[in-house]
This record gives C-alpha cells, structure tokens and sequence, in this order.
DNA sequence: CTTATTAATCGTAATATTGCAATAAACTAA
DNA sequence: TTAGTTTATTGCAATATTACGATTAATAAG
C-alpha cells in the first residue's frame, strides 16, 4: 500500500497533517528558518547555506510553494523566494488549535 | 535515495522534523485527537472509531509512543493509552517558537 | 548569435511509509 | 488445560519520499 487512506478522515485532520508533513523534513524546516532570517531569498542562496543540490533544494521549495507557505518571485535569472504570511498565518491557526489542545486536559488515564 | 541526510542539520532542524512527521499523517492526528477528549484510552477503540486495521492502528501508537507523546498502560489483555503531557508540552516549546517566527518578520521581500 | 548563469524538470535509484493478513504473545475465564 | 479476548509483531506488497546527475528553459551579458 504505502497510500494513505485520506477519505477516512475529516477535512482538519487532513490539513493538518499536510501542513505538518510539510515541516516533517529539516531541509524544509532550514529553508523556512532561512526565509524568515531574510538573508538568503534567492534559490541559489539556500543551496549554498544547506548542504543540498539544487535540484533536490528546488523540489523542497515546490512543495512549500504548493502549499502556499512561500512564494517566488522571478528576477532575471534568479528566483527569490519568501514566506506568504497570510498563508502562513492561517496554516498557524489550524496547527496551534491542535497543539493547544492540552490546556483543557484535565486528569490523565493511566 | 529516499534517506534523509540528518547530520546535515542542527539538532533543533532535525527535532522540529522529526515532531512534525508525528503529526504528518491523519491517523496518528485522529489518535491523539481521540485521547485528549478521553473517551478512546484503549487501543480497541481506536480501531473501531478509526477507519483502519488494528495492526495499522497499533503500528501508529508504537510510533507516537516512541516519541514519548503518549503513554500505554498494560490492564489485563488491554492496553489503556493516554498523552504524555509532560513530554507534549516540551514538544509544544519546541514547535511553537518555529511556527511563532512570523511574528518579528516585517517586510517580505517579493 | 554565443556563452554564462540560474533555476526547473526529467529520469532514476534507494530508502521510507502505509496498510493489512497471518500469526504470536499475553492475559482472562471457564 | 482450553478457549476466548486483546494487542503486538512479522512479512509482504504498494505507494511515497528523498536525493541527485543530466538536461532543459529562461534570461543576461558580451
């Protein structure tokens, strides 16, 4: 198999584990840390700063760019790219609300 | 190659990640969903409010479980899962400072 | 036009993940 | 002991992911 069954699930539970996919890989998570630091928008930037080649960069980015966490922009040759904020905003309002989901637990089972 | 290559990464990255891919899948969200309301502590349950066969449940617990994010408690032929809440909140300092990075970001680039 | 630069895409190999049937293990009850 | 219950483990098939060399596409510079 090696397919997950997403029609079992609800929308949220869905999204959420996408958006959390996402972060599940630390090429993902340094280009994301990279971004915000704002030193490196440009693809070529973040292949030098992370240990990876280029196209293996540039598939990391697709996927982020998919799911609308980042944006680029194409500038002659280069492409620089950035976090969308507003995307990246409502991504944190699903997450947080499943993170958060703690607080009103009150006595644990076992 | 399909193989992550972690020691390019800090610590924190590879953290980040590997809490994150927990989270990566709709089952194991369904999961931990269903132990915080509290009316699922057996592994039974879960089988039968998710949509899938026990030894695919029972796979997705042994992962959360070696992450420390819940605990199992062995009653008679039973097991009685529940959140680890200790180690939930340390996953939540973790997570919420990567996801809370837009907050001192100004201007986008592009 | 030719060459250089930068990034995306293609193709492919290797590893990882998902899912389940079959089975085993551990315990309970009769 | 035997039969039943519940969960874990094993083994396997199918799909997904990761990574990169080779190539292509697009633009810039000469």
């Amino acid at each position: 198999m090696g397919l997950t069954k997403t029609e079992i699930f609800s929308t949220e539970q869905n999204d959420i584990a996408l958006f959390a996919k996402a972060f599940g890989h630390p090429a993902r998570v340094a280009i994301l840390q990279k971004l915000f630091k704002m030193e490196s928008c440009y693809c070529g930037n973040l292949v030098d700063d992370i240990g990876l080649a280029q196209p293996t960069i540039s598939q990391h980015l697709k996927e982020l760019k998919h799911l609308g966490l980042i944006k680029g922009n194409v500038e002659g040759t280069s492409v620089c790219y950035c976090i969308d904020k507003t995307n990246w905003k409502k991504m944190k309002t699903i997450l947080l609300q499943f993170l958060n989901q703690d607080v009103d637990l009150k006595n644990e089972c076992c």
